[in-house]
DNA sequence: CTGAAAGCGCTTACAG
DNA sequence: CTGAAAGCGCTTACAG
């Protein structure tokens, strides 16, 4: 390469380099008709030559495509957050694509960088990872930009939201996989650590749950509230058993680290883990894999390249010409250890 | 607000809102000297009322900061990366600046988003994440652009790369505190599985483990080039203890992966850890807290603190007016299982 | 098939 | 202290 870094290299630059003017510079650019192979196969060679990139800033600016797509996300606070970001990036490195990965702190800040991204021409489409569902009742949807929801779903009722893409993973079946696998091996009193209310996921699962025992007898389910982190759920859980240590005989929870949080502390206070109770995470993190536990596995990765897939589509076909689409992937029970009671013991023969 | 979004809000329409021009407008925006603070107040007024936010892209182009920053990484292999960028993010958020997080997919990748970053007015400035080693001979460093390097330093003959702050963390410290840590509890082979070439931690580790035992009688040291990843370390460990079980009493390993892959398999073949062999792995992830490992904490988060501060600070200050920088930070050892042999066995009475 | 011109939304000298 | 003008590096009609 004939490039000394540092240089200004323009289609100016390169259209004299290869005879031509700076619009035919730019159809080659654009990969645009009408431009005579030998001409553009000249350009193409001195572009090549001199290492020649264009100017993400000018073509976005000129109402090209900038080939910058925003990513919000609440924060990086597990595997998950890296996971489908390295999802979306699969698709948008193939297409020379950059992310502009827009780490909120705290929901306002993700409230302000959509607002940011909303307005035309600042990026070529938007990926909100994961939003907190009153977003949809407390902003207005980015209208004319391309953008997809990675982890939540509109509400019905959600204004403009509901025209919105979204890429979401089948709570309800997993929910009821689990419960299913958990009764099938002789669980009888099961409780759910859910998530937070502003998760969807969340919603989802604790929902699902609901309905699951709300039509079955000699099973019971209960649900305690315990937001995101493992300390809470903890707390809670523990306060219960304390109470009655009999009373529970499986958990699912939330996610793995809540399950990782609640084996560590049961096994702690004597109680056999699976033996007395069985304990159930989601997500499948790294961490999981090692300890042997068993979870529902989060197809991550699929959800960022899903999104990603959606994203393109929209932004190559427009947004208007475009129905709305609604993927939803599965998950998949990965069990670890075995979830069956074993053999009454002197200690368990009630 | 009063802005309906999707609407296109630009200095032209917030100065005709606010009585004023173009010109002014800007220079609220850059919070530049040489305005009335009545028409401040005013022009920010309605600049707040309407939501305004600048296109960083024309901003960019016109000369001024995007209020870009480029990230580039060789991928998302661990924990590593994400928390790296956590920490860069710490510090560019307050600014509003925004992380084009490069994830390359191979080497050649790699050199082709430098490249395309090192050309002026694309990014503010760029960070480069663990580079191969031999970025430094085959191209050409960022003239102009600032940039810092994150977790490997250039070579004393790396052409312009010497002029470029660095911000690594303290190999020979670190290994010397391993090495010593186990030596006085009383291990005297002692095997380090090495990382990759390419990797700077991973060279200077290695030459300091060696110069530790050139230096010493009754203790020895063994290095086993192992790559990055698990399966290679173990295969190959095995391979040398097959020969002599007794030939190896305690193993440094290049990262924590490494090391609980080595724990897994030699539990799995009735090898106790860490009385017959103490394994110490790097980095602190957080499988290894989890699982009790002993290792050596990596401050993922600090260097990518540290290293946003240089570039910002050769940002404002220009390239010309800032020193090189080399910023080396610490590594601590967590010390999670008892690296002591146990009293004499039967087995290991010699 | 090709080029000159206008314009994208800003910033920055240059006048006043 | 303020504004009109030029220009950043592109793309996109508009002529030819």
């Amino acid at each position: 390469m004939n490039r000394r870094p540092g240089e200004k290299l323009t289609v100016y630059e390169i259209a004299k380099l290869a005879g031509a003017s700076k619009s035919t510079v730019s159809r080659v650019l654009m990969n645009a008709y009408g431009v005579s192979p030998k001409t553009r196969e000249r350009i193409q060679k001195v572009m090549k030559e001199y290492g020649y990139r264009p100017s993400r800033l000018a073509q976005g600016l000129a109402g090209g495509r900038s080939g910058l797509v925003a990513v919000v996300m609440p924060g990086m606070f597990s595997g998950y957050y890296a996971e489908v970001l390295k999802g979306i990036d699969v698709f948008t490195h193939r297409r020379g694509v950059r992310l502009i990965t827009s780490i909120a702190h705290g929901t306002d800040d993700y409230y302000s960088m959509i607002e940011e991204y909303a307005q035309p021409g600042r990026v070529d489409g938007v990926i909100l990872v994961a939003p907190s569902m009153d977003i949809f009742k407390r902003l207005t949807p980015p209208g004319s930009v391309p953008s997809v929801i990675v982890s939540a779903m509109p509400l019905r009722n959600g204004k403009g939201w509901t025209r919105m893409d979204s890429v979401t993973v089948d709570n309800a079946q997993a929910m009821e996989t689990v419960v299913n696998h958990l009764v099938e091996h002789g669980r009888r009193r099961i409780v759910h650590l859910a998530g937070s209310a502003g998760s969807f996921d969340a919603r989802e699962r604790r929902r699902t749950f609901q309905q699951y025992f709300r039509r079955r007898r000699g099973v019971a389910g209960t649900i305690i509230p315990a937001g995101l982190t493992s300390d809470q759920a903890v707390r809670k859980l523990t306060a219960r058993l304390k109470a009655s240590t009999r009373s529970v005989d499986a958990v699912v929870a939330f996610n793995d680290d809540m399950a990782i949080g609640v084996v560590k502390v049961l096994r702690a206070g004597g109680v056999r883990v699976p033996d007395d109770i069985a304990v159930v995470g989601c997500d499948d993190e790294h961490a999981s894999e090692i300890l042997g536990l068993t979870t529902l596995h989060m197809p991550m990765v699929e959800l960022g390249e899903e999104a990603a897939r959606l994203l393109f589509e929209r932004i190559d076909r427009g947004t208007e010409k475009t129905p709305v689409r609604r993927s939803v992937l599965e998950m998949v029970l990965v069990v670890r250890q075995p979830s069956a009671r074993p053999k009454p013991t002197p200690r368990h023969s009630s």
